[in-house]
DNA sequence: GCATTAATTCTGT
DNA sequence: ACAGAATTAATGC
């Protein structure tokens, strides 16, 4: 608790959107990398793929999703520059379990497994820390998802979310559909329209081409403890 | 390069 | 489930 008591001001939400800032400390590293590119909505993992390394993501954004036998899709998480792909299956001995989209031409770093455990978690004690904060982070998005999902209602969640992305990236923009969102927060594209149309007729949200903009952080941050 | 059409996606009821 | 608007892709000139 760095800050003052009185106004408590209450932590971020954890949203299923990871992107790290401080990248600086990878450049040290990335020789041992092999550079690769994957273009914008072409499938980059499979679930049963093998993993041989983890990859650090430096450009653009990719989608991870549980797909069912039917073909449904629940997406997990969106990472973006500065996350890292793979290490959980890497460390855990596992194939891959998920389908991993590219949402955008991204650039990305891959490690192989021995580059990673001989070298990187070996000589940058730094760079170890930062596995474990991705790591972490993944554990607090599911975590957080299944409590929202059984504890709040779809007004709330909606709520919290873009908030917390808001926070989290540092920018009032987002660029997603409501389809999208919907996908993310496992709810019916319907009420997702219905919340954000609400929203929007309030003036908390704005649309700004096909983006939305967050016009009241303030407002919505206080709808996220109290319902309607 | 530009204009039309066809297809697909997005949103609000 | 459906309709209108808005994009995007494909085709022809």
């Amino acid at each position: 608790m760095t800050k003052a008591e009185g106004t408590a001001t209450p932590p971020p939400p954890i949203v299923p959107w990871m992107e790290f800032q401080n990248q600086e400390m990878w450049e040290k590293a990335l020789h041992l990398g092999r550079k690769v590119l994957w273009k914008g909505k072409t499938c980059i993992q499979r679930p049963g793929d093998d993993v041989t390394g983890i990859f650090l993501i430096r450009e653009g954004v990719i989608k991870v999703s549980a797909t069912s036998a039917e073909g449904v899709q629940r997406t997990l998480w969106f990472m973006g520059p500065g996350s890292i792909l793979g290490e959980a299956a890497l460390f855990a001995g596992q194939r891959n379990t998920h389908h991993i989209d590219a949402v955008e031409d991204c650039v990305a770093y891959e490690f192989s497994r021995s580059n990673v455990v001989d070298r990187l978690l070996v000589d940058h004690p730094d760079l170890g820390e930062a596995l474990l904060t991705n790591l972490a982070t993944k554990s607090y998005i599911m975590s957080t998802q299944v409590e929202e999902s059984t504890f709040l209602s779809a007004h709330r969640r909606i709520c919290r979310f873009l908030y917390g992305l808001c926070l989290s990236r540092n920018s009032p923009q987002i660029s997603l559909s409501h389809s999208v969102i919907a996908e993310l927060l496992g709810l019916h594209r319907v009420t997702v329209s219905n919340a954000i149309g609400d929203l929007k007729r309030r003036g908390l949200l704005e649309e700004r081409g096909h983006d939305l903009v967050v016009a009241d952080i303030g407002a919505i941050a206080s709808l996220i403890n109290s319902d309607i």
